[in-house]
DNA sequence: GATGAAACTCCATGACT
DNA sequence: AGTCATGGAGTTTCATC
């Protein structure tokens, strides 16, 4: 990938509500040229989609967690991921290496809630749990600096 | 918060730049209507900002790992998320319950650029770390499902 | 790939209920 | 809080280089 989209993917995972008018001059390119090349890259998967962040807090999910996983039966096939696609609370899941197999990232509304999810993850994914549980999170969402490219 | 600004909120939370016009014809409001209180939820800081969701892959960071640390001095001031802030390489720091005091989660260009990063780390913080690399995620910034409310 | 212009859609604000 | 009206911006497409 080449500066000037490195540029608008910085710019973009930055604000992802910047117009195409903003992107332009920025740039340093016309309108036209830039719309062009921020429907590639979504084309291209590099820009994946676009999300609003949310205060978990201020909409009723206040207690995050880390969860990692470990199967009951190590020979059972391994399709926790699809199992666990229906629990909404599961933001995020990771395959890892390690002694455990998936680290997920779970939001809920409180600690009985939470107790209740693990159950669910547990009977849903034939997986024992490890939670460990978030106090606060001084920075989250950091928009990586691609600099001026690898080279 | 009530039933029309969580809609408001998960519709943006899944997709970031979905127009006011959309946005109303969703919600039934009127196209000003809309736009007030998505302002305002801006305000108030439940919608903290929009962003572009980045392949890591594409853009030359497919390493991700978590990273815990633990102060080397437990006795020392705990300041440990200003001291990685400008390590742009961590995307997030959770502070947590457990034997280790926070976790971060990291994005690299390579193998030798996280153990580098974790240098970085080590001497900025004071800390040790113990890192858990990501073979691939299945999902990840799932949206929450806000349903009806609470209650 | 980039550009400028045209047609279209959306945003943002003010007057009013 | 909501609607409607409106002028100003922003988006999208297209012919052209």
């Amino acid at each position: 990938m080449e500066e000037i989209d490195r540029r608008i993917v910085t710019l973009l995972a930055a604000d992802g509500r910047m117009s195409f008018t903003d992107l332009a001059k920025e740039t340093g390119l016309s309108v036209s040229a830039v719309h062009q090349r921020v429907r590639r890259l979504e084309k291209r998967g590099v820009i994946r989609g676009y999300s609003a962040l949310i205060d978990h807090d201020a909409i009723g999910l206040p207690l995050t967690a880390f969860v990692s996983i470990k199967p009951i039966d190590p020979s059972a096939a391994d399709d926790a991921p699809d199992r666990l696609l229906h629990l909404t609370a599961v933001e995020a899941c990771h395959s890892v290496a390690g002694d455990e197999s998936y680290i997920l990232k779970v939001r809920v509304e409180s600690p009985i809630a939470l107790e209740h999810l693990l159950q669910q993850i547990r009977a849903a994914a034939n997986v024992s749990t490890r939670t460990t549980i978030v106090l606060s999170t001084p920075f989250e969402h950091r928009t990586p600096d691609l600099g001026t490219g690898p080279g």
